[in-house]
DNA sequence: CAAACACTTGAACAATCTTGCAACTAACGA
DNA sequence: TCGTTAGTTGCAAGATTGTTCAAGTGTTTG
C-alpha cells in the first residue's frame, strides 16, 4: 500500500513503515507516562540515590502513606521500581540501570533547555 | 530539618535533601507525559526518521488532520518538535537531538524487558 | 492472642486529557 | 478575487487520572 505524499515538495522518496512494533510502543508509552507526573518523578529520583521503604517515602515526600503507596503501585506496575520487603519494611529501588539512564537523561535535558 | 529515619534498619545514614529544583523537574515531568502516549509517541517515531508535514503524518498514521494536529500541539508545548513552514505546508522535525536520544532510550528498554 | 505498625486496597469525587466535529485562518493558484 | 488546499483552534462529550478517606492485610512485638 502506497502512501500519498505531500506536494513533492523538499522531502525525499517517501515514508518507511510504521516504526517499532506497537506493543514496544505501547509499554514504551506507559512507562514514560508512569514517570511523567512531577510527585511520581520525584519519588524516582530520591530512589535514584538509595534504596528506600514506604516510611521514608512518606517522611521525605511529606504525603500522606496511602498517596504515596498508590504513586509507587503506578511506578511498580510499569516496573520502574521493585520492592524487597525485610521485617516489617517494604523497601523500593530503582528497577535496573536502564531507570536509572532514563532518569538521568530526561533530567539533564530538561535543566539544559531553560524555558 | 531533620528527616526521621525508618526503622535504624538496612539503610545507611540519611537521606540528602529533595533532589533536582522543583521547575527542572516538573518540566521533566510535562515532556514524558507529552511523549507518553502511544499515539504520540508514534508521531515522535516517524519524525526521528525524516522531518515531515502534517499532511504526510495524517496519510501516515490514518488519524484526522484535526486530531495530529492537536497531538503536535501537544508535543510541541513541551518544545519536543520544531515546526518550520514552507509554502502550504508545515513541517515537524524533532526539536533536537535531546529528543532523538530519549526516544532511542525509552524505545531501546521498552523492547528489551519483556513482560 | 491482642495491639501496634507498615502498608495496600477500594471507592468516590474532582480534575485533567483525548478525540471529533465544526468553524476559522493562512497560503496558493486560476 | 474566488476557490481550494493545508492547518489550527474551540468546544463538548467521554474516558483516564489523581487524591483522599476508610477499611483491610500482613508482620511483629508485648
Amino acid at each position: 500500500m502506497t502512501i500519498p505524499a505531500c506536494t513533492g515538495e523538499p522531502h525525499p522518496p517517501l515514508p518507511e513503515r510504521p516504526l517499532v512494533s506497537g506493543d514496544v510502543r505501547e509499554r514504551a508509552a506507559r512507562m514514560l507516562a508512569a514517570a511523567g507526573d512531577p510527585a511520581r518523578l520525584a519519588i524516582l529520583e530520591l530512589l535514584a540515590e538509595r534504596e528506600l521503604c514506604v516510611t521514608d517515602l512518606v517522611a521525605m515526600t511529606g504525603d500522606a502513606m496511602p498517596t504515596v503507596s498508590h504513586r509507587l503501585r503506578v511506578l511498580r506496575a510499569e516496573r520502574l521500581v521493585r520492592t524487597r520487603r525485610e521485617r516489617k519494611h517494604v523497601f523500593y529501588a530503582l528497577a535496573d540501570a536502564h531507570v536509572l539512564d532514563l532518569l538521568r537523561t530526561i533530567l539533564h535535558h530538561a535543566a539544559e533547555r531553560g524555558r
